[in-house]
RNA sequence: GCUCCCAUAGCUCAGCUGGAUAGAGCAAGUGCCUUCUAAGCACUAGGCCACAGGUUCGAAUCCUGUUGGGAGUACCA
């Protein structure tokens, strides 16, 4: 970041004074929003009070006094402020050339040697990937880039839902259907088949309420090892795991491990064990739970009455398994923030069983997606009574407008329908990112379909454009070729002024863990770059080279930011 | 009841660790394609930053309270 580099100049000239030291410079000195008030700029409010002077006055004696940095060609004494302007040319060299050297990696940071495990995703098994799943998959999948980018060892993991209750109420609601349980049929079925099952269950279970008890017990009794049982949950999940892998593919996302809750299953007894002999465990109203009156929180329970177990329980086995396996620094879970008190409550017992690393265990909470009903009113889908909108139908959706728009816009394009799925399901992510991940999202298919303004085709377009010119140019510029002063104009130097933020947003959104500030990050890029290809001609101009030179670096990183966001850095469109 | 989250333009949202005239997109109105992708650019219009106090030289931003909306709250995950 070539803005340290003028920060330290300038703080160290201007703790000359002795007014100020150089760390309190440091810390006052901001970036100001309007670039006619300078590159950086001091503010000498908090001096008035020791001077007796106005801050206006102080501003400007100062502005006369100082000795300045020579990458500084001036200061300014405005409003109080103290503004400098840093030398152009000399901002121009130091950016862009690191850009040309670092490349991709340009504004990445250093490695923390830290192990993060980011747990995302994570969803049932058996249940078709509703429209809402985008939400920990993708925000889970940026964080994981952007924690890498910021120097972090990443375990990404997929804690499936492929254990508990909901099995037995699968294996209850197809025994009852009298669905075949040969190998043959079983390796046949699909989530789509798994998922009606449940619907049917949920309806069922409503006139027969007996029909829950029933799939406890049959639960129960696969928690205990029945073989007939087992090889259904196999079928159940392989069908799952199979459509899965074909939507993560079209999203761009990988895991590391994909440990579903089964996983943990022999674990949990020498939990429950540890829990017993830390004196822990007690038994209320038949289950065995965790009391944490003393933290003001409802029992974590660990056992039902009829010895199953539960989520908790099962967090608990993960969470001790992850820290013995991967000695991780930090552990994110990325779930809706209606589970908050969940992972409360399970930190709060690994806590009491004396790991003083559940302090780095945190829950990233993100808001809910909320659908429109008649009245207008913005409510939660469900998936059991379908009211949720399928991702995979979303995603057809997407791809198919996508691809009509094509046809209209560029009927020549090869590839035209897997680039339309680039482009639809990257419409798809940078709208569940853009904003604040603990914002609900609104969804509604004309908004979720419309591709003007601020998304991600908007993005994208940004780069084929970038992409485009370099095409065109058919050969790259070298550093030594570069004129600075061909990009002193402003659109370029605008340009040139949010490259060099970029290993700030990383930082930032790493420390609040918030993909959107990198997502916001990307749009003014892309804004950026638009009105600089808009108002500069590169080819054919007197500035060709320096304004190519410029194209590439900026290009270069877009095609970072949009990576790690999840969109796809395409190239035609 | 208790806990957590949210409140900024008609709608959907940005606004960094407090700083200079509060910014986008959509919707409305108007320009710009014989020149690198018009999925774009330029412009007009639109605001009591929910309300009330407090901290501060300075608050949309921090603290307290109030109101309105949402979520969670022991044998689902």
């Amino acid at each position: 970041m070539a803005t340290n580099l003028f920060k330290q100049e300038i703080a160290e000239a201007l703790a000359n004074t002795e007014l100020f030291t150089k760390e309190q410079v440091l810390g006052l000195m901001t970036i100001p929003q309007d670039p006619q008030h300078g590159n950086f700029s001091v503010p000498c409010f908090s001096l008035a009070k020791t001077l007796r002077k106005a801050p206006k006055i102080i501003a400007e004696d100062l502005s006369k006094q100082i000795s300045l940095p020579s990458s500084v060609s001036k200061c300014e004494a405005i409003n109080g402020y103290l503004n400098y302007y840093i030398d152009p040319q000399i901002l121009l060299q130091k950016i862009l050339s690191a850009v040309a050297e670092q490349g991709e990696k340009f504004g990445h940071l250093p490695s923390q040697n830290k192990t993060v495990i980011i747990d995302y995703s994570s969803p049932n098994i058996g249940k078709e990937l509703a429209f809402h799943h985008i939400r920990s998959t993708m925000i889970g999948h940026a964080l994981s880039c952007i924690y890498q980018a910021a120097g972090y060892k990443v375990i990404r993991i997929n804690h499936l839902g492929d254990w508990g209750t909901q099995f037995g109420k699968l294996i209850v609601m197809y025994l009852r259907a009298e669905l075949p349980t040969d190998v043959e049929s079983l390796a046949k079925l699909t989530v789509k088949e798994l998922n009606l099952l449940y619907t049917q269950f949920s309806k069922a279970a409503q006139k027969k309420p007996e029909m829950e008890d029933e799939a406890r017990e049959v639960f129960a009794k696969l928690e205990a090892g029945d073989e007939f049982y087992r090889s259904l949950w196999e079928a159940f999940k392989e069908a799952t795991l199979k459509e899965l892998r074909r939507i993560y593919k079209q999203l761009g996302v990988d895991f590391d491990y994909y440990t579903g809750e089964s996983f943990f299953e022999d674990l949990i007894p020498p939990v429950i064990d540890e829990l017993k002999a830390k004196n822990l465990l007690e038994v209320s109203q038949e289950r065995e739970v965790v009391m944490l009156e003393d933290l003001d929180l409802p029992p974590c329970l660990i056992r039902k009455s009829d010895g199953s177990t539960l989520y908790a329980t099962r967090d608990l086995a993960a969470a001790i398994y992850r820290q013995k396996e991967y000695a991780f620094d930090r552990c994110l879970y990325v779930v809706d923030q209606g589970q908050a008190l969940h992972f409360k409550q399970v930190f709060a017992v690994l806590n009491k069983m004396g790991y003083a690393w559940s302090k780095n265990m945190v829950h990233i909470p993100f808001g809910l997606i909320l659908h429109q009903n008649e009245d207008g009113k913005w409510e939660k889908g469900k998936t059991r009574t379908g009211s949720a909108s399928l991702l995979r139908d979303v995603i057809a959706a997407a791809q198919e407008k996508i691809l009509e728009q094509i046809q209209e816009k560029n009927p020549d394009l090869p590839d035209a329908e897997h680039v339309a799925m680039q482009i639809g399901v990257s419409a798809l992510t940078f709208n569940d990112l853009k904003n604040r991940r603990l914002m609900d999202v609104k969804f509604d298919w004309d908004s979720a379909l419309s591709f003007e303004g601020a998304t991600g085709p908007y993005l994208q377009n940004a780069h084929v454009r970038l992409c485009s010119i370099q095409r065109r140019a058919g050969y790259q510029v070298e550093l030594s070729q570069v004129d600075w002063f061909h990009l002193t104009d402003d659109y370029s130097m605008e340009l040139v002024r949010i490259i060099d933020r970029k290993s700030t947003r990383i930082s930032q959104a790493v420390e609040h863990d918030e993909p959107a500030l990198l997502a916001q990050y990307a749009l003014e890029i892309a804004e950026a770059a638009h009105r600089f290809v808009h108002h500069n001609r590169v080819l054919g101009s007197a500035e060709e080279k320096s304004r190519l030179f410029l194209v590439q670096c900026t290009q270069i990183v877009l095609k970072d930011v949009l990576t790690m966001l999840g969109v796809y850095p395409i190239e035609a469109m």
